[in-house]
DNA sequence: AACAATAATGTTACATTATAACATTACATA
DNA sequence: TATGTAATGTTATAATGTAACATTATTGTT
């Protein structure tokens, strides 16, 4: 019996849920660090503005919307507009230092830009958390049955909404 | 050895990739009676309205846009206005007669109304197609993925991008 | 240091997608 | 036929995202 080797591939938790009350300081700075550190490797620049967005976006574990973004950078940057914070998004999801959530239109910071991988999104419909797993599991599911039907895939978005442990837990 | 009869949830494909070439004409007409029937069950109203959003939305196995409904609905019902179009899509929405593609902010038809079904929707950036499934293992791995971290799911969106069979043959 | 080339940001305008709120019309049924 | 409800009409506006061109900052080269 033969293994496929190519299919051990690891299941990660790029994100998980946190609990409500968490030192979130320590998340933002982690986010941060690993963003400045990931920049300075491939010599790209993690302007202040970028950085400042990237920040924004890491100010809760919840999606935050482009406009809401925009508020809160022009108070500190009065000159912004909507394409200083769509460009700084798009630098940021190019660095996989971002992802958009297509089904809120919002976006989330991801802690694991080092390496492409794919993402599963799990939304807490009563905390507004979100908890990314790049899980190689359904990742490679999804690829056998596409190619069941001769499809090849570029990209895979899967987007879970539901209630989190800890939110179902409060609710009894 | 035991078997869980709960897991023994049929894969279906709700809509294939067909061929460029095809009878879309019977599609159209396959979707629209299907409809008629699934309203005539519930006591559901499929006004004219209601029918030509659902035959604008079938007009090819291509997303469509709600602007585009409208520019098309306007040309024999003059009155229409977005509310026009966004309420019938509610509606056929909510009937499961239509689904909305969240990554491309787009429709498409389902030929599937009568149950609730997991969707898988597999759009190739070549021809524009959509193929949707309805496929217990992918929803059923990612039940268990979120049981394992106490996450209840309320609602699934995947959504595939890639290129089809019959596109990839055709670039060859 | 001066220069040119490129990257990043500023700025204005507008395109696209979607909803709120209230008025009117059509339909179901008592 | 009256009456309540559902569906549609209508106007206005909110929310999301991009195009196009000007200006400024940075990088690499003489």
């Amino acid at each position: 019996m033969s293994v496929n080797y190519n299919s051990m591939k690891k299941n990660k938790i790029i994100n998980p849920f946190k609990p409500a009350k968490h030192k979130h300081q320590d998340c933002l700075q982690a986010a941060i660090k690993a963003a400045k550190q990931h920049c300075d490797v491939l010599g790209l620049r993690l302007t202040p503005l970028r950085q400042r967005v990237l920040e924004l976006v890491w100010q809760s574990h919840e999606p935050v919307k482009a406009y809401g973004i925009l508020d809160e950078l022009k108070q500190g940057h009065s000159s912004s507009a909507p394409p200083t914070v769509y460009r700084a998004l798009d630098f940021l999801q190019e660095q996989g230092l971002v992802h958009k959530i297509e089904s809120l239109n919002a976006y989330v910071g991801c802690g694991d830009p080092k390496e492409h991988h794919s993402s599963q999104f799990f939304i807490c419909h009563d905390c507004g958390s979100v908890a990314e797993l790049d899980d190689a599991d359904i990742s490679g599911l999804i690829q056998k049955k596409a190619s069941h039907f001769g499809f090849k895939i570029d990209n895979e978005m899967v987007e879970i909404k539901g209630h989190c442990q800890e939110c179902r837990d409060s609710r009894k």
